[in-house]
DNA sequence: AAAATAATCTAATCATGATTAGATTACCAG
DNA sequence: CTGGTAATCTAATCATGATTAGATTATTTT
């Protein structure tokens, strides 16, 4: 049996979409790194040269999804726009990074019970290094949805938002953009852009004073 | 080494239970016939006299919660309240049955690109009573979403909501309450009826007439 | 060109979880 | 009480996926 050719033009990020690829088609639980190293020509071997373990890797998934939409985010929560348009802005900025990033569909929707969830919590002590990853990735995860917080409650202090029940009415509003990583399909009737912009209206007329 | 007692007041709604609790305390992926097992002081094998393998016992999950929600949302749907009354209490049993039924819980949530996924499709021909039963849960999975969409529609026509998307604002309602058996805590600040009125009240705001 | 290094391959190992087989226990019927 | 059946146990098998080890190839450095 002829050995496959090595084929060294693979890097690491081409590993990274891949994966991101894998994990939002096949979901958690059936992404193998044999799936991983096919998407990229290599097999399942190779990755290890590139990420320690396939938590390493998958964790790496999860970090650039944040990165991504928390670097789009961040500037619009700190801008001096009205909060009723921050927010339409962000909801976008969330909703087009779910639909067009897969790394950032896996930062919102994987995390559930899959490689940070209390399970895994006891192997703690034996990678300390991905239980600090963790760590870290739960922060900036926390940060999104305060961020979320600060500019409605500014609405709401500023008289342009009516009052709310704000950690709730956040893990409504994030809920439903989240979820749209599990409903939404490339050759469904409305894009990123449009999906976006109808729950913007949902939401900011759910903020309107009365 | 003496042989465990077998005990045999462990009947198939027990288990039935334990996998739920299982399900929604670990995760899909996380979930063993073993740990399942335990939560009934059985041994795994012994799951095996009752359900025919692991598929069948989890789908018989989904099936519960599912047959849980709908027996409670079907009538409300139906009744002669008002659209915006009904969708109030649409919303109550919907909230209330993910945050008190883990099985519920994990009709709601876990069905995403798990036993149900595209990944298993191919194995359909394997067993073709699971694959059935596959087709049935999802069915029944769209028919709650179209409740949803009737009742809204109807409060459209009505002249008591305002226009909206309704594929879309049911997408969102129902991604928005999926989600609190992602983040709700039974220690938290609210229980599942409070936390189902706020989100009655921003969701019925959302449709008020302009 | 030769040597060193990076990257990949195949083959194999290991661990884990699902499941089976047969022995055993618990319970019920006659 | 005996026999039959339901239910469970222990031990073992099997399959699968993660990972390692060492050989090999591709690329870079000297």
């Amino acid at each position: 049996m002829a050995r496959k050719p090595a084929d060294q033009s693979v890097n690491k990020e081409d590993i990274l979409l891949a994966a991101a690829d894998v994990l939002q088609r096949n979901g958690y639980e059936s992404t193998t790194m044999k799936d991983i190293a096919a998407e990229v020509n290599l097999t399942a071997a190779s990755l290890y040269h590139h990420f320690r373990n396939k938590d390493a890797l998958l964790l790496a998934v999860l970090e650039a999804g944040i990165d991504h939409i928390l670097g789009q985010i961040e500037p619009i929560a700190a801008s001096n726009y009205p909060a009723d348009h921050k927010l339409r802005l962000m909801i976008h900025a969330h909703v087009t990074g779910l639909t067009d990033n897969t790394a950032v569909g896996a930062a919102m929707v994987f995390e559930i019970k899959s490689l940070v969830s209390v399970k895994t919590a006891p192997d703690d002590g034996r990678d300390p290094e991905v239980a600090e990853r963790r760590r870290a990735f739960i922060a900036r995860r926390d940060q999104f949805e305060r961020l979320f917080r600060a500019v409605i409650q500014e609405g709401i202090e500023r008289g342009l938002f009516c009052p709310v029940d704000v950690p709730i009415f956040v893990k409504t509003l994030l809920g439903a953009q989240n979820w749209v990583g599990v409903w939404y399909r490339p050759d469904g009737r409305l894009n990123g852009d449009e999906i976006a912009d109808r729950m913007a209206d949902t939401f900011l007329r759910a903020l309107q004073p009365a």
